[in-house]
DNA sequence: AGCACGATTAACT
DNA sequence: GTTAATCGTGCTC
């Protein structure tokens, strides 16, 4: 793939909902040591700011929640459940605490490696959740604060597939427990809705 | 220092 | 539909 199709920095110094929105279709890559895997993100949600109380910054800037307080662009991953990495985009001016959760992507490139991440799991459930694709691409702690937007990074993101705003299913977050309204209810996940796009050759 | 719980998953009944 | 697995984080004592 071509250095210059990944996505730069202002596209994620935005509002977070907007970018959430917009990263659907885009396509997530990894560069490991085994090789390259990729996937078009099918799958988002939004978490905006201290205020919002399904956002881990709601309890302020932590040692936790540090990297969600710094630039646009940047990869904020968080251990959760004793046993599981998920993968975030920080989003909007520095100094405000905003990110993008990757929820699931449709595999693209390295199905190989893949399937030696996710031993024993069916095709379909290879990356369809948000701890699944951490897990499938080698993502970890270590990846932690990564810069996005950077050619030389292990982890970035590119240009993809254009979705119609039609194909875009809109609903709530999900897994937010006892989180009360109206952050409970508020429309900031987003899915490709209509997957069959992706069969054609 | 101790404790309850989580932006989940996979394996059950 | 229900639940165990598993541990870093943030809150309470």
């Amino acid at each position: 793939m071509q250095i210059n199709s990944i996505i730069p920095a202002p596209f994620y110094n935005r509002d977070v909902v907007q970018v959430a929105r917009e990263l659907i279709g885009k396509r997530l890559v990894r560069r490991s040591d085994a090789g390259l895997i990729s996937g078009i993100i099918s799958e988002t949600e939004a978490y905006n700011g201290s205020q919002d109380l399904a956002c881990h910054a709601r309890a302020g800037r932590t040692a936790r929640t540090a990297t969600m307080y710094g630039p646009a662009g940047h990869a904020y991953i968080y251990f959760t459940y004793g046993m599981h990495w998920l993968l975030n985009v920080v989003t909007g001016e520095e100094g405000y605490p905003a990110a993008v959760l990757i929820r699931a992507i449709l595999p693209q490139e390295g199905l190989d490696l893949i399937s030696k991440n996710r031993t024993g799991v069916g095709r379909e459930h290879w990356t369809d959740g948000p701890a699944k694709l951490t897990r499938a691409l080698l993502i970890g702690k270590e990846l932690n604060g990564i810069n996005l937007t950077n050619s030389d990074s292990n982890l970035w993101i590119e240009a993809g597939v254009p979705i119609p705003q039609d194909n875009i299913y809109v609903s709530s977050r999900i897994g937010l427990g006892k989180t009360p309204e109206p952050w409970l209810s508020m429309p900031w996940r987003f899915r490709i809705s209509d997957l069959a796009f992706m069969d054609k050759p």
